[in-house]
DNA sequence: CCCAAATGTGAGCACTGCTCTCTGTTGTTA
DNA sequence: TAACAACAGAGAGCAGTGCTCACATTTGGG
């Protein structure tokens, strides 16, 4: 018979994950270095040193949230761009715009993730593959199009890269299992930077007074950015 | 008569130089938010709540972190550009490979200002100005190029903006005494995300593995924006 | 010279991450 | 079913933090 997980291993899991919930929320009111294992704790009408059991460090909860985020993040990707009767052009102006949506709206994971490193912390390797999904997510629609094409056509405005830049890229397109050829790959290399950037910007406040909602300088950048994709 | 500074005057100036050199130094070693005004304190052979003399909060002191960050890179852009017997395509590239430098060789006040903001720490007006001095800086280049040129030629492929858009770019590039046609003035906005994507990108560590050295890269996109820039 | 402003002192509050020893509970195995 | 080891929590304690406050000392202008 298959035994299923004893009581403890799911109110072990459940509490993890009461956990990591506690502490996005806590998250959400300050931001980043500011989580208190001690505050969760206290939440959880659990003594402090209880929550070690759990996680053995900070920053090993920290990791676990960055970890989410970005599979999150990138599953909210994959739904926005899944095939439907829209063209590439519009996929990927979905998947963008829901990369803000999903910014916007939580801010502070969008800063776990593509923010400033937290005090000390070093990305551990757990978190490259998570990451690695949303870049994929990012890239797909460009990846259709241009299976559907002469891969020569693409690029014309690109010089042609280097050696040691073709070399860089042919190194992440194989290790994303991208389908894209060099030129096509520094364009989304350039076009993840942009996006990246302009929701960096729009997060910290560069924007204030400027830019405010900054709903319509996105769409022309990303409606500049499609184009220079080939979408 | 002139009287100059008193002795306290020029201790006091003396001592907030001091403190700051020392942050930025254990800003350096950690990152932000895990400044410690004690270990400072300490140093400084001085009782920790002296340092409340000169700041008074941390929060303060980080201020003025941001602000001399965004001053001494506004210069070193400045420079960088400084007309020369070079075209403005060559000297807009120096501008952002100096950004580049600027960032590598001091990421952590590099994160301090288009990091993610620190824990609940909220941008006080002191920073807009000279933040707005860098992008002046930025964009010095694309001005003389465009002075000198009919407007109207610019920027064929960027859709003419929309009416919320259009003043949006009029009340940045007034406030910034920018003279730039609001097609110029989204190109150079979207060339900064891009070059502070991409910086982001690079100093938090999401090249490891694939593109690192990013010099090639970083040249590749440039080189490109230039071109998008009309320059 | 004097007195007020500026500067430094040291104790103290409330908080943090984390460790250690101890006790109670749970689940497996003999 | 009894025994035992793995697990979970309690609570004290260490070293550190930002910041405040009453107090002492130094400094410089009227």
């Amino acid at each position: 018979m298959t035994k299923g997980p004893t009581p403890r291993q799911v109110a072990r899991a459940e509490n993890i994950a009461r956990i990591k919930e506690l502490a996005l929320a806590q998250l959400a009111g300050t931001s980043a270095g500011e989580l208190s294992l001690r505050a969760i704790a206290r939440e959880l009408n659990i003594v402090s040193s209880a929550i070690y059991r759990y996680f053995p460090s900070r920053d090993d909860l920290i990791t676990a949230l960055i970890v989410d985020a970005y599979d999150n993040l990138g599953q909210t990707l994959e739904e926005a761009g899944a095939r439907g009767r829209r063209g590439p052009r519009r996929r990927w102006l979905d998947v963008c715009r829901a990369m803000r949506e999903w910014a916007l709206a939580e801010p502070h994971r969008f800063a776990l993730v593509y923010g400033s490193s937290i005090p000390g912390y070093r990305a551990p390797r757990d978190t490259i593959a998570p990451a690695g999904r949303v870049v994929v997510a990012f890239s797909a629609p460009v990846c259709d199009e241009l299976g559907a094409r002469e891969p020569v056509a693409y690029g014309d405005s690109w010089s042609r890269p280097g050696r040691v830049l073709a070399s860089q890229l042919r190194v992440s397109a194989d290790a994303l299992e991208l389908d894209l050829p060099d030129a096509a790959m520094l364009a989304v290399v350039a076009a993840f930077a942009r996006v990246i950037g302009a929701l960096t910007l729009e997060l910290n406040g560069h924007f204030v007074g400027g830019f405010e909602p900054a709903d319509a300088l996105f769409d022309a950048l990303l409606d500049d950015e499609a184009t220079r994709l080939g979408l």
